[in-house]
DNA sequence: CTGTTAGCGCCTTCAG
DNA sequence: CTGAAGGCGCTAACAG
């Protein structure tokens, strides 16, 4: 008596399986399976007809699971993010599924909170569910343990055929989809320096993470290029949330800033709530700026002055770059999605 | 010669598997998956210790997939939603993933963009990678067609085992989170009612999704509750996103009233904007409220009077459920979830 | 307590 | 062009 887990799962019905479909078109499991699959192993007209249509008749949906096992390739995609709530890989995410999706590949996400071991057990759950591919959406956490954990569980992955993708600065070398974080920043610190600035506040993101160092160095590199200093008192650590934002806002004033930017957003925002609850007139009193523009900066309190990231796009093009790797065809070098700068209400010249 | 497909994928280097960590322990396959699948099957203790030695050393991870094509359990979870990038439901898929991964599932995402054919082909894709379980966290298509054909998919999975939960309103029956569409937005219309608004605008969601009429009908039972008479020209559909909003409050002060309120938060924010624009002053001249309570909502360039759904805590419960659901202890009756009305700026009596 | 034996559903040589 | 046979990695009776 053949007796099976699925069996116990459900109540005697079973789907169609390839011998099924086999069965009833008279043929073998393998003729079936090569019209069934797509295979490029000649058959002829007639049988190929009568698989189709007991396959048809049949409602045969093949298990990816077991089609996976048998191929090595589950047409599957993890995907690191530090959370999926944050409008930023939100919006990443979206456009990696939009890619995946038109060629027939799935996505599994996970957030990390930017957490050490909860990133480095999603990536080995990925690697466990087999996973074809990783995009690692989430920008590296700066912390040796990580980067070495990261690199054996990744390298490992890569010898066993898999693809890892970046979307983010990270020190774990792979095919990158890049943008300019430091550049993006430089061109929007200039533009308030343009507008005659020069006590120029910086909000960083989490000190522990690499994208942080790469967009205050823009930051840096626009307020020498000008001769100015930067000030210690004038950068101020925050965490790319709204509350983090308004906090080290507050902290920022003691500093007399007449603008401040922003890592992202998010803080932007957040800084703007504060300053207005403070009874500061933004940008009359003080200039507010971020980076990424999402969604919702436009419709801020005040509509936000960022730089545009076009992050659906940014999925899309890692997306693609996943795929084109896994069919093995890499591009000439890794593509690079353009920022551009936004000028809105909350920038405007020092009173 | 044994050739597979991983050889062809990998540079014949190979993972460890089962076999691998059994010979080098010297036992059979199936202890070693005894006690490295947490079966309750005896194994005496120095037996044991050699295979988690053994497992350690190779480094040995278990293939999930041949895992679930043996148990026909893949500890996966299949998620529908309309758009991931929208903030309800970036929200709910945080929600789901930690009551997901803190129970050892994986989660595929996948949006549909309202589309019936893809929103079919989503849950079919969700069925063939053989997912324990599909959520439908996106609001029903109003549509014959799309109703009859999910059933059938939804039917069948369910017939072999697959768990199917609903955290929206969904014409297709399956254990469901709710929480109060309807009577949020009473509660909400009502307050307006008790500021003295007779002239409340409303603006809809999609005409074609479910939830667009579970939530106006909470606008005309407040209305009516009032012996006020709905007037067709204050209510006008939208589409939930923020441009939508503001369209249709572009519409909508045709007809003026003196507050609006959409269906959901995106919109109200996007009346926000157009009012601004025009220099109309919210609340001053007309309130403006909303539902949902995105993250958002504070920041708006007004705060947002809304109903506070707790979107993360929708999708832990609904994970939970469906986890629940899957080990076999199904709760006494379906959860619900509080909504709450928050009063913030952007409502007031009328001048 | 341990090993042997059958699969799960599909793909892929290898013979014909 | 078709079929038989073996294997992917793991679990689950069934004997001992």
């Amino acid at each position: 008596m053949t007796s099976t887990a699925r069996d116990a799962k459900n109540d005697g019905i079973k789907i169609a399986s390839l011998r099924d479909v086999a069965r009833t078109a008279g043929v073998s499991v393998s003729t079936a399976s090569r019209v069934l699959s797509g295979s490029s192993h000649p058959v002829s007209e007639p049988t190929r007809r009568r698989v189709l249509e007991a396959a048809e008749r049949l409602g045969f949906e093949p298990n990816r699971l077991a089609r996976a096992l048998a191929t090595a390739r589950s047409r599957t995609i993890g995907v690191v993010v530090h959370d999926v709530s944050d409008p930023y890989y939100a919006e990443i995410v979206r456009g990696l599924e939009d890619a995946a999706g038109s060629r027939d590949h799935a996505l599994f996400v996970s957030s990390s909170d930017r957490d050490v071991d909860k990133e480095l057990a999603v990536m080995r759950a990925f690697v466990a569910n087999q996973v074809d591919a990783i995009v690692l959406v989430a920008s590296a956490i700066d912390d040796p343990r990580y980067l070495a954990e990261a690199t054996a569980i990744l390298d490992r992955f890569r010898a066993l055929g898999g693809v890892v993708v970046t979307l983010s600065e990270h020190g774990y070398t792979a095919p990158r989809v890049g943008y300019g974080n430091r550049e993006g920043t430089q061109l929007l610190v200039t533009h308030l320096l343009d507008l005659g600035h020069t006590r120029i506040g910086y909000i960083t993101g989490p000190p522990y993470l690499m994208v942080t160092k790469a967009r205050r160095s823009g930051y840096e590199t626009a307020m020498t290029e000008r001769g100015l200093r930067v000030d210690p008192e004038l950068v101020i650590a925050g965490d790319f949330t709204i509350e983090g934002g308004a906090r080290a806002a507050e902290k920022l004033m003691a500093a007399n800033p007449t603008a401040i930017v922003a890592a992202n957003d998010m803080m932007a925002i957040g800084a703007i709530r504060y300053l207005l609850d403070q009874g500061s007139r933004v940008p009359d009193e003080v200039s507010v700026a971020g980076f990424d523009d999402i969604e919702f900066a436009a419709y801020a309190a005040v509509p936000l002055t960022t730089v545009h990231v076009p992050l659906g796009e940014l999925g899309q093009v890692g997306g693609r770059l996943v795929l084109d790797l896994l069919e093995g065809n890499p591009p000439e070098q890794w593509p690079r999605i353009d920022f551009q700068l936004v000028i809105r209400e909350s920038t405007a010249p020092p009173r």
